[in-house]
DNA sequence: AGTTAGCACTCTAAAACATCGAGTGCTAAA
DNA sequence: TTTAGCACTCGATGTTTTAGAGTGCTAACT
């Protein structure tokens, strides 16, 4: 689609003029934004334009202007500036997220937060997580007399912890011969193949111990199945209560939709990259009313997992997309110092 | 305050109709309700005097009526009937209650999951916490060439992990080490004690390793900080969105107040027993237009923590009141068992 | 004395209608 | 090609009307 410079400039100025107001916006508004002198019939008349090319729409014949999806689109792909995020914002994320750097989880945990304050959205994450990990190392923990804590690294970064109980009292021995069994059986292995069967296969090689410590097998299957589906952080779903946008039942649909950590995986996980994806373009029907801002970070040069945005149509996308690159980014590097650490 | 036979069933309709429809009721509707024949005329001038007693009250001249705060207070008291959950109801609850049994952080989670779904509000639930408990055990696990996890478990029953980074390889040896001493210096000792000076007397016994290993201290002060302190589980907030009393501006005052984690804690730990607090009754401007139902669950015959659900006023206390102290007492029986076992 | 039928009265919610004004599209002149 | 001018459109806002649910009171009834 190729459009004269001033088309352009006043496309560009409609969309940041409702974006701003939140008002279908008019020619006189439009004319004193601009950086050339022209009158309001002028712009009248490429607004009109503008508007049989889909870029613009009108609530109604003699209300103002706003964006349609293909005007956002344009908008997005030629004319919207780079910004960057300020020093000031970028100090508040980067101290946010040090002080839970060694944490994979907490860590994602502190992006979605910075990222749902930052955009008054709700954001998303996931840890890195990914079948083909392989678990690195297998540690037991007791926490009391007949409770014990399995935790499973993986080599993806991720770390889980669950508790288990035993009907007799565990000593270090036992859990030491276990630690040994389970290390020597299980490092190297990729998650996605702790099955039960294996853990059947493990528990024969246990003799009588298996019977005993069944919890615990069943513990280190569990983990490992939750280390294995990357898991997903939503924060700040109740920013979206606050947008006008979603007055009434649009709320309904878009919270339910955030509520299926499958989908969200998979919407997330689903490209490459930087991708803006506005209302229809997610061909997801609960978010046709909404834009999603999804990014990919990479552990040492590959694609590990995703942080996004997901609010209403109607968004500042310089600052999302701003704030979720400098996120990804961080997160990437962060996670793969950790890594690379080993 | 003593009420008649009949107006107190007329008052028990009166709530319990309006509780279900959310309308103000009429006459005709009570008379219809009641389980003896009489005339809507009677039961108005019945109403009328409900009306006087401050127990109910009328929108506007000509509308039904509807319970005042002293009304639900006065059905609380004395026409509510206990029920009980349905077997099935339990079913489900005790099953995802067992799922998480032996880990208190989990179990309290799931025990506010089940409340906000049971009750369709906001649950929340305290961990047993408290600045009285005791370290029982802290414990160290290598998670990476220079990354390790600190576990402490308090004698309230409360585990919490924290992983650390150190500028240097970590060796079994240097763990073993910084294990006993540790658990030397620190077991048996009252949470709250575990000052930075008291962390920086224990690094001067360390030697050199505390040069070292500053990041480790610092990371079990944290952990020790956060047991300390009896953390709140927040689910359901959403719940309240759907509710009309809350309609336009009241959503966020409440959800305000829910996003204060001290302020929660201290309403929860204010009393003992199963509270049920209407309106004004929580003496929290942010809760006049909303009650709150506590109840504290107990560990070994011993408050512990308190679980409770925040929603309008008008509310089906009777199922809440069922659904709270079932879980109550579930969480206690499994927190002691858990504790018990030591 | 307590209960009830009957009725006038009250007050809101919903519908119908009137008005205002921002913003358009078109025309004709510059 | 641009612009001033103007008739026109259509939602937002405010007002009036109407309908109906529910009350309180009175007077008759048991």
């Amino acid at each position: 689609m190729d459009l004269s410079i001033r088309k352009q400039k006043i496309l560009k100025a409609a969309v940041e003029l409702y974006v701003q107001s939140g008002m279908p916006v008019g020619s006189r508004a439009i004319c004193e934004a601009l950086d050339f002198p022209v009158s309001s019939a002028t712009v009248r008349n490429e607004l009109s334009d503008l508007s049989e090319l889909g870029l613009l729409e009108q609530p109604h014949t003699s209300a103002g202007r706003l964006p349609s999806a293909r005007g956002y689109r344009f908008y997005v792909d030629h004319l919207m500036k780079k910004r960057l995020l300020s020093g000031e914002e970028r100090r508040v994320i980067d101290s946010l997220l040090l002080s839970s750097a060694y944490d994979p989880e907490k860590l994602l945990t502190s992006v979605s937060k910075a990222l749902a304050a930052l955009t008054r959205c709700a954001a998303v994450s996931t840890t890195p997580g990914g079948n083909a990990a392989v678990i690195r190392a297998v540690q037991f923990v007791q926490t009391s007399r007949r409770t014990a804590m399995v935790v499973l690294i993986s080599s993806a970064g991720t770390m889980k912890t669950r508790v288990f109980h035993c009907d007799f009292d565990i000593t270090p021995e036992i859990l030491r011969v276990f630690f040994r069994t389970l290390n020597e059986k299980l490092v190297g292995r990729v998650l996605a193949d702790i099955t039960p069967a294996l853990i059947q296969g493990l528990a024969a090689s246990l003799g009588e111990m298996a019977i005993l410590m069944s919890s615990a097998l069943m513990a280190v299957l569990d983990v490992a199945r939750e280390s294995a589906e990357a898991d997903v952080c939503l924060m700040g779903e109740s920013n979206l209560l606050f947008c006008p946008e979603y007055e009434g039942s649009g709320v309904r649909r878009i919270l339910d939709f955030l509520s299926r950590p499958e989908e969200l995986t998979r919407l997330l996980l689903e490209g490459t990259g930087t991708r803006v994806l506005i209302g229809r373009e997610s061909r997801r029907p609960e978010l046709y009313a909404s834009s999603v801002v999804i990014s990919r970070y990479a552990i040492a040069g590959r694609d590990a997992g995703a942080i996004a945005v997901i609010g209403p149509i109607r968004q500042d996308y310089g600052r999302v997309i701003a704030g979720i690159e400098y996120l990804a980014g961080s997160v990437g590097t962060m996670l793969t110092e950790l890594l690379d650490a080993e």
